[in-house]
DNA sequence: CGCTTTAGAATACGACTGTATCTCAAAGAG
DNA sequence: CTCTTTGAGATACAGTCGTATTCTAAAGCG
């Protein structure tokens, strides 16, 4: 066997530049050749790795599902269950450039995959993991009652929320109050002794 | 001045066709030739009525934030509060195919503005306008207290909502218990003030 | 009536699209 | 070493893109 290399790693790499592009320049500039430039490769090696175009998307959303993930798995967990939500809540939001890139990756192909029913299956699976993983906090924080409702609500929230920060970035402090005041209503109350998180100063 | 046509009216049709087309295939579907087709014009005559496709493109999102708040506005304003709220939120749903052609369209346009400042500054104002009609009504309705907070929540869930449903279809009947569930926690206490005002038509 | 302006279709153009195929250097196996 | 398989780039091809230009037919106005 000759010259061999870490596919894998190479597909990764790949669809680590088409996530930039996506978030930078929008679903609509991704060809196989930017990508290929923006990976620093030609479109030729671009294509022994992916064998269409399709498949190459469903790659990159797929590894942006598994960022999302593995970030809120991250959280520290030791923190207060109402800051805890919060922590979680913000991993998707964009609050700085990196998450701003993943938040526009995740919605560009949330809305792709209104017509692409292989994108959609994956959006569902993401979904259904974030979903499950929120419901299960909740529980544990004492909130069991609609737990799997509660999760839902506040994953729409965000979803909608990062939508319009993405297309109103001078919106963005007003909607993390926005965020705080909703989850405030969401959760009724801090089963923990904790002192109450600073509610947002509206106005 | 020879023969003459209602240039207005031309656009319109050609807008109206643009939505369609997104609604059922994506907005990457959509070119110029596409959308003549979809239509029933030739490339040429789409070509008189819009110099370059961002030109139809911010017509075409006007177009579709003017039906949205047309149809907000002609909501029963005599319902009970939170029928009524319910029913203002239903109508930017994709409850039917009408509704779920025009959420298509808004959503995708307000990814697409996340890259085009044109496209932004028209969703914005569409969002502007939609909150200061929510906030308004919910002001009557016994919920000034964070009127505008409230409001910029309630449009984040849609907006989440709709996003999901989109792809999700059969969540569909789940994700409207999960809206009634946060109406309800958002909202809290039926307005106590006897004589409800008729709250103001929308838009 | 002819003249002129318009609607609308057809065509032209260069650029870009996804994908298939070809070339060539490099590196492990024998 | 040679042989052979792979990575990666280059190129080819048919199709579509947005837009500019050209054409035909029709209709209002003198």
């Amino acid at each position: 066997m000759p010259r061999t290399v870490d596919r894998e790693e190479q597909r990764r790499h790949i669809g680590t530049a088409l996530l930039r592009l996506v978030s930078e320049r929008g679903l609509d500039e991704v060809s196989v050749r930017t990508v290929a430039a923006a990976a620093g490769r030609s479109a030729g090696a671009v294509q022994k790795y992916f064998r269409t175009k399709e498949e190459m998307l469903a790659f990159a959303a797929e590894l942006a599902g598994e960022r999302v993930e593995r970030r809120m798995a991250g959280v520290d967990a030791s923190l207060p269950p109402r800051q805890a939500l919060r922590a979680l809540i913000l991993t998707t939001l964009p609050v700085d450039a990196e998450r701003r890139a993943e938040a526009a990756a995740q919605l560009a192909f949330a809305v792709h995959a209104a017509h692409h029913p292989r994108l959609a299956a994956i959006r569902r699976q993401v979904d259904a993991d974030i979903r499950q993983a929120l419901t299960a906090w909740l529980e544990s924080a004492g909130h069991g009652a609609h737990a799997s409702a509660v999760a839902d609500a506040v994953i729409a929230l965000s979803d909608g929320l990062a939508l319009r920060m993405l297309y109103a970035p001078q919106e963005h402090e007003h909607l993390l109050t926005v965020l705080d005041h909703a989850l405030d209503a969401l959760l009724p109350d801090p089963p923990a002794p904790a002192p109450a998180p600073a509610p947002p100063t509206m106005g």
